[in-house]
DNA sequence: ATATTTTTATATCGGTCTGATATATAATTT
DNA sequence: AAATTATATATCAGACCGATATAAAAATAT
């Protein structure tokens, strides 16, 4: 499942602009699936190439025009199939994370840095989720609700959890985080 | 931060080959970082070839021989120096709940499997993670404890959330999905 | 009115990463 | 003795990411 296919997806709920998909990632999916401009445009050329969306291009001038896509027939049916077909994975590729695994390494103030903005993401996307669940209403479909109610409770479960659990890191006196930073520990052997 | 990075953040804790450092991410980071042999072996020729790190090889016969990789001074300061310079970040990217956002053009046969399915990675996860820190015991550093705990507590959330919400998504049948069957009961007269 | 900023909109490109594949020995199990 | 699993390195096409370039239209500020 590439971003391709989901484009084709989105295609089949709507008519949209390269520019309309991404903004949809950003709202709809902003929580579980992001893509740029660089994934986007040339997935939506081979979808036209392929005969599975249709391309009605706006000219204006000498620039590359405005161009509204729409799912086709064939677009449809290759979408149900991708649907069906599926391995669906969930991929997680945390460098927060990582830095806290080696939070030892990391002076004090750098740590609750990190972790101060980590709490922070989490809260603006908190707000981007309520946001958009306000902005659909009543009109949301089954899917869209129970996508944004997944974010919602592992967000809520983050944040939980970091509130909870930080101080373990950041009042580490048991091991070699012996910090007031000394940038000029020199390895003496 | 990139894989190249992570592998010179493991091998400032341990001497390491490459398929070593592939198990490392495989049990100490793997519900949040993963990475596959494509990646990993043309880091450590990078780092080896930038002084970063040392590689010990036992040659044996014609083949390529077992490569052992040490970080060295150098590669020490430099990583160390990625932890107070990164920006971290944080992303998923879940073809799942991609699948359940449009679960409405799925035959309801195939969604049941799809949910099973991933209830049943969460569980082998979970089993993962507890299994790794029984097998480090006491010896977890701080910071591994916490991106154990972290990694437990999210997916102790997602099986939840799934438990407890996933009937709504099985109670709508795939066409005729008239959204009157709520929470409340429409009409008991 | 005019200048500035934001939003809308397409496009490319180098570098990184993924997933599949190929190869081969050592250790363990059947 | 055979089969399987674990150890171990390596490459490559294709997908993807982040940065960058461009520019009109709309909204906002002065």
């Amino acid at each position: 499942m590439d971003v391709k296919t989901i484009c084709l997806g989105v295609l089949c709920t709507r008519e949209a602009t390269g520019y309309d998909i991404k903004k949809h990632f950003e709202t709809a999916f902003s929580h579980f699936f992001l893509a740029g401009f660089g994934s986007i445009y040339p997935a939506l050329a081979e979808l036209s190439d392929a005969g599975l969306v249709t391309c009605e291009e706006q000219a204006s001038g000498g620039r590359p025009g405005r161009k509204v896509y729409r799912a086709t027939e064939a677009g449809r049916e290759a979408f149900l199939n991708a649907l069906r077909e599926t391995e669906p994975r969930h991929k997680v590729r945390s460098e927060f994370l990582v830095l806290m695994y080696f939070a030892q390494l990391m002076p004090t103030d750098r740590l609750k840095a990190v972790l101060d903005q980590r709490a922070a993401e989490i809260q603006d996307m908190l707000a981007g989720v309520d946001q958009f669940e306000a902005s659909q209403g009543r009109a949301m479909s089954q899917g869209e609700r129970f996508v944004s109610g997944y974010g919602r409770a592992l967000l809520v479960a983050a944040r939980d959890y970091l509130d909870h659990h930080r101080h373990l890191l950041e009042e580490c006196e048991a091991r070699g985080c012996d910090d007031t930073n000394s940038e000029a520990l020199p390895a003496s052997a």
